[in-house]
RNA sequence: GCCCGGGUGGCGGAAUGGCAGACGCGGAGGUCUCAAAAACCUUUGUCGCAAGACGUGAGGGUUCAAAUCCCUCCCCGGGCACCA
């Protein structure tokens, strides 16, 4: 035996696995445009196929614990299904654009571009240095040229069929990186999810994805992901934040009451209040807010709360007493209701960017009216009363109207009866009542307003003021305005060469940033905005599946073979932004027709993608005639592209098509748990961090892999432990020496075991053979036999238990059934030499190391080839994964629990395949004496656990 | 405020309603050694000399049986939040 030395065998196997291609993908998804399940393609003698995929990295330095915690569950998983006959996509890439990489750059006086591709290439070894199972050959890289243009052919796409906007609007800036951020990059209260400086809101023209055509179909669709965490989706729907209720149309009128002819919408979730609206509020910057106030005495208090609404940071906005500041504009509306004329108020709290900017206000049933109320002195009418509330009574014998009389300490929100409301008094009122249905129907039938739903969700702002990204594929021309890059065109190259350190952009670089417009020839310029990262890796893992795709980002075959993830295993801290905009991207593509034909069918896109760029040229020219095109660059006509059509959801398909089509990415989702030391995250800052290439010098990729994966299940945070992974190197170490002495290599050693522990044998099985009577002789032979079933027990045990929680992620648990026959190999190796038998010795030893073998592959593949001697049958990383039987993981008798009233007296052993009666007649005798006479009122036989006697 | 998770020995963590604490770490004692390391063996929830009793954040409930299901709370972590 030689000792178990990590750095030889390891660097050994990785050069050998990558000189043999063993993880290349097989690519036979040429011909193939069918959907298949693993039936399917077992019925045709074909492996089924498996995508495994970890969230990519951001080549931002060194590969640090989280990764490797990441990177090492994947590989687990994808190393584990080819075992199990799959055909496993298994690929890695760099999310290589973005902000940080700038940053290093002017910090280091160097490129963006030398500074992201050396940290990749570094990364690159260290992940080899892991030994994870990668087909290298597939790597996408997102600041590539080979990828990026297909990014910006999606973005012209995606502007053909009216998913891109470019418009005015309140935005998120970062001071700091001194680019707008989308919503969804803004974390807390109002700061930037990079580097957490304050985000202020600015009024820009930006570029934006319609994320928002989607929300609906974003939201429904959580609910066909079964095998994602509870929580992910949770978010999801949060972030999205769907209100049913209706919108209603009040009319402008003076101060006598007369109407105006001109109108403005609310929305509200509580049609049935509508009665007890006592005012009207539009939010600040609403447009019509000036044109009210023009020339009046009230002009200077309503523009003082703008200014000041206006200055707020969103952390100001958010914190402190929220104080609702407010003024009267001089002007009113009629509530379509009961033709009452309410005033309207300007006031901070309410929100520009959510509903219509407009409110109606009804402070008996909405605490933020009615604190309003209070604070300016305004009306507070009861419209919606608890049932039990004493109020009901008294204002029913009301005739007329009760208003600031009613002193209640706060809004009331509940579900109610309706009081104060014309025809509808008496009626359930509420959330989502009878009532509020009914007042609904009452506005339709009148035209005043109608049913709809609104949603949180914001278009997602993908332009950012920064050179290191994907250019975005428009030209301005002062004749045309905005005018889309010519599919021909494509791709718009970024230049390499621009000087972050001399604080130099795009816009400096002539040769990138004249050109002639498209359409008129004219002289124009490139946009110099970039887009956001998020666009990047948003299609990536559908790049991966035809990674050299020169034609497009990805063939219809390829796609429609792989897609979508079978597993995609990532960081919590993507489960709004990555998760969310991928999911976008996926149904957008679906119904662009990137999946072929038979899926658009089923989403109604009428576009017409034959004539590629020509269909763009006649677009732009649509949009050069445009009256106003730097607002309106979005196309006229969507309604033929119904993003709101059901997903097709036919329970006979198989699921993985079913998702597809549902554009639906990834199939399961795990979001790893952190890696923590001393409770805190691992940070540079924090001066905690533990590097995996000391842990590797020191104890080896494969310990490092095992111990993370023991040490928590991994959707927990994991609390680094140095004990801990001493304690998977000395596991590792005993296995190691087991397999030697196992499978014969180690004669001396077998020896060794024997002489020097024949005494410690007879001690440690004693037990085993208390009942047994005899001679020393006779025991001993009754014990290795003894010790024989129980080791084969054990192996079909562990094995069972290994799988079942290899398929379930529990890895942790997984690792502890390998060591429980581990213990009892240990138990075994303590007979004699001859007292053991060879081919269960050899059992054991390839049990051990294929059970390993996903998660110490370098270990596993040493031990198979060297003591195993299996050079014959190749890797072990291509060896079918052990079958196990549950008939010989049960022993020949079981010991049984027998309690009495809840509690636990006795215990008895049967035969395992005893029947109830000899169970319960057992059981009785055995409590016979705790009994005392009573006599059982009921027994209760727990077959191989347990009898429960009730006196 | 609303919505999700979670709370089990000294620690990380195990337990389809069926013997709580698997497995590992740590601790204690031992074997081997001139000694140490490594390895191996025994032991290790709490209280108790013991018999035994108690024990999964707290309190109730359902059940022959509850860490697990139900109710009322407490604490920790996370998400959303002046969203009409």
């Amino acid at each position: 035996m030689y000792a178990y030395d990590p750095q030889v065998v390891e660097t050994k196997w990785q050069e050998n696995w990558q000189s043999a291609g063993l993880y290349d993908t097989v690519d036979d998804t040429a011909d193939d445009s069918t959907d298949e399940t693993a039936d399917d393609a077992a019925k045709q003698g074909e492996k089924p196929r498996y995508y495994v995929l970890e969230m990519f990295p951001y080549p931002s330095g060194d590969v640090h614990m989280g990764h490797v915690r990441n990177y090492t569950i994947g590989d687990v998983v994808s190393r584990y299904r080819r075992m199990r006959g799959f055909d496993v996509l298994h690929p890695i890439g760099w999310d290589s654009f973005g902000l940080p990489a700038e940053n290093a750059a002017i910090r280091q006086n160097t490129s963006p571009a030398v500074w992201t591709y050396t940290n990749i290439e570094r990364q690159r070894a260290s992940l080899k240095r892991l030994g994870f199972s990668y087909d290298w050959s597939r790597t996408v890289i997102t600041s590539d040229v080979d990828y990026y243009r297909w990014g910006q052919w999606i973005f012209l796409r995606f502007w053909q069929n009216g998913l891109v906007e470019r418009r005015s609007s309140p935005v998120n800036w970062c001071p700091s990186c001194a680019t707008v951020l989308a919503n969804e990059q803004v974390v807390g209260n109002g700061a930037c999810w990079r580097c957490g400086s304050v985000v202020k809101r600015r009024e820009l023209e930006q570029w934006f994805f319609k994320i928002t055509d989607y929300a609906e179909e974003l939201l429904k669709d959580l609910a066909i992901l079964d095998d994602w965490p509870q929580r992910v989706k949770q978010m999801q729907a949060n972030w999205i934040g769907k209100s049913q209720g209706a919108e209603v149309i009040f009319e402008l009128c003076d101060e006598q009451g007369e109407p105006s002819k001109e109108k403005i919408t609310v929305f509200t979730t509580r049609p049935d209040t509508l009665f007890g609206a006592s005012f009207f509020l539009l939010a600040p910057e609403h447009p019509l807010v000036k044109g009210l106030i023009a020339g009046t005495e009230y002009a200077a208090a309503v523009e003082r709360v703008a200014t000041k609404a206006a200055n707020a940071t969103a952390v100001e906005r958010a914190q402190g007493e929220r104080e609702k500041n407010g003024a009267f504009t001089g002007r009113y509306v009629i509530n379509p209701v009961n033709g009452e004329k309410l005033p309207i108020w300007v006031s901070d709290y309410v929100l520009m960017d959510y509903g219509t900017g407009a409110v109606m206000a009804v402070p008996s049933g909405d605490q933020r009216d009615f604190e309003f109320a209070r604070a300016y002195g305004l009306p507070i009418p009861p419209v919606v009363v608890a049932a039990d509330d004493p109020l009901l009574a008294a204002l029913s014998d009301e005739p007329t109207r009760v208003q600031n009389d009613v002193d209640w300490p706060a809004a009331y929100d509940g579900p109610g009866i309706m009081v104060q409301s014309g025809e509808f008094t008496g009626m359930d009122g509420g959330k989502d009542s009878a009532g509020s249905q009914a007042v609904t129907n009452w506005l339709e039938q009148r035209g005043l307003g109608r049913a709809t739903v609104n949603y949180r969700l914001r278009d997602w702002l993908i332009s950012r003021q920064r050179y290191w990204g994907n250019p975005i594929p428009a030209i301005h021309c002062e004749t045309c305005g905005i005018v889309p890059v010519p599919e021909a065109d494509l791709p718009v190259l970024l230049p390499l060469d621009v000087d972050v350190t001399a604080g130099k952009s795009l816009a400096d670089y002539p040769e990138f940033y004249n050109v002639t417009c498209p359409q008129c020839g004219g002289a124009a310029h490139r946009e110099t905005d970039t887009m956001d990262t998020f666009t990047c890796s948003s299609w990536y893992f559908l790049r991966y599946t035809d990674v050299h795709n020169d034609q497009a980002p990805f063939g219809v075959a390829a796609a429609r073979a792989w897609m979508p993830v079978d597993q995609y295993i990532g960081g919590i801290e993507h489960a709004i932004l990555h998760l969310l905009y991928a999911r976008f991207f996926t149904k957008a593509l679906r119904d662009i027709g990137l999946f072929g034909e038979k899926y658009p069918a089923d989403h109604a896109v009428q576009a017409d993608f034959a004539n590629g760029s020509n269909v763009l040229a006649g677009f732009a020219n649509s949009l050069g005639a445009d009256s106003n095109p730097k607002v309106a660059v979005t196309s006229p006509d969507t309604s033929s592209f119904d993003r709101k059509a059901d997903s097709p959801a036919d329970p006979s398909a198989n699921p993985k098509a079913a998702l597809l089509r549902a554009g639906e990415p990834f199939a399961r989702l795990l979001t790893q748990g952190m890696v923590k030391l001393g409770g805190e995250v691992m940070s540079k800052s924090k001066g905690n961090v533990v590097a995996p290439e000391e842990v590797i010098a020191a104890y080896g990729a494969d310990a490092l892999r095992v111990f993370i994966l023991f040490m928590a299940p991994p959707d927990k945070d994991l609390e680094w432990s140095k004990e801990g992974l001493e304690g998977i190197w000395r596991f590792l170490n005993r296995v190691w020496r087991q397999v030697f002495t196992l499978s014969g290599e180690d004669m001396d050693a077998a020896k060794q075991t024997e002489g020097q522990t024949e005494g410690q044998t007879k001690d440690q099985t004693e037990k085993l053979v208390a009942q047994e009577a005899g001679t020393q002789a006779e025991a001993q032979t009754a014990t290795a036999t003894q010790v024989h079933a129980e080791l084969t027990r054990q192996l079909h045990r562990s094995g069972l238990k290994a799988t079942e929680d290899i398929e379930r992620f529990n890895f942790n648990t997984a690792i502890s059934a390998v060591m429980e026959l581990s213990n009892s190999a240990a138990v075994y190796l303590k007979l004699p030499c001859a007292q053991r038998n060879v081919n269960l010795s050899k059992q054991v030893a390839e049990t051990l190391v294929l059970l390993l073998a996903p998660m110490a592959p370098h270990f596993a593949e040493e031990l198979w080839q060297g003591p195993l001697d299996n050079v014959h049958k190749g890797s072990v990383h291509t060896q079918n994964w052990p079958r196990f039987d549950v008939a010989c993981a049960q022993a020949n008798t079981i010991e049984m629990a027998v309690q009495i009233n809840g509690k636990v007296k006795a215990r008895i052993t049967v035969a395992a395949d005893a029947v109830d009666d000899e169970v319960r007649t057992a059981a009785l005798i055995a409590a016979d004496s705790f009994l005392a006479g009573r006599q059982p009122t009921k027994v209760i036989v727990v077959p191989h656990k347990l009898v429960s006697i009730v006196v």
